[in-house]
DNA sequence: CCGCGGATCTTCT
DNA sequence: GAAGATCCGCGGA
């Protein structure tokens, strides 16, 4: 699919989509579109899986121990992209999800890659399969062309953006624990579509 | 298919 | 100074 023919079946998203609890943002991201667009390259990937994290009696989440350097987007307005750097060498997206100052946020964990998949494939050599080129939060960034160099940046509007679909899909919307994390582990606060190949845990 | 360990560096204690 | 919202390759079953 061309990113043309993506943008007439997408609808752009407002500021209130994002401005709700995490859990209900990360639940209807699904099915939906990110697209980012520079350097010439068009890369889009529909949203297969994400993880909540509440501003609130959430110790799992950065912005449990308050506002730092790195937190200090997530406790500003919603509808901002929240990128980190994780284990040295892969960067995480995030969205800012809530009021100014919740600081709730939905991390994208697995996309199905819809246009530019070559150019994706370029930037994820080690990737074999179609399914393992976004199948995980630092996979995707990476094929993406995502980096902490979009810390900030509006996610309503701009190159790197989240469209809603006009003809939503029917599944299943299967609901799990969040991966990777020690403390808080027992929230059911990660969702995926279920059966979709893309998913970074079965 | 599964489990294990190394890579790599920013952030906070 | 240690942990961390991960990924990949290796070895064995």
């Amino acid at each position: 699919m061309t990113l043309r023919q993506l943008l007439q079946k997408t609808r752009r998203v407002d500021r209130a989509f994002f401005g709700r609890p995490a859990a209900e943002v990360a639940r209807e991201l699904l099915g939906q579109y990110l697209i980012h667009q520079f350097d010439g390259c068009e890369l889009a990937a529909k949203i297969v899986e994400t993880e909540a994290y509440l501003g609130s009696g959430d110790p799992a989440a950065h912005s449990a121990r308050g506002l730092t350097e790195r937190t200090r987007v997530l406790f500003g307005p919603p509808g901002h992209a929240y990128v980190y750097l994780i284990y040295g060498m892969h960067e995480c997206l995030n969205l800012v999800t809530d009021r100014a100052g919740q600081a709730g946020c939905v991390l994208l964990r697995a996309l199905e890659p819809v246009c530019g998949i070559e150019e994706m494939q370029r930037r994820r050599d080690k990737a074999k399969r179609l399914h393992d080129l976004a199948s995980g939060p630092g996979k995707l960034t990476r094929a993406m062309g995502i980096t902490r160099a979009h810390y900030g940046v509006e996610v309503t509007r701009g190159p790197l953006r989240v469209r809603l679909t006009k003809a939503p899909e029917v599944f299943e919307i299967q609901t799990a624990t969040r991966i990777g994390i020690s403390t808080s582990q027992e929230l059911p606060l990660r969702f995926f579509v279920k059966g979709n190949a893309h998913v970074s845990v079965r």
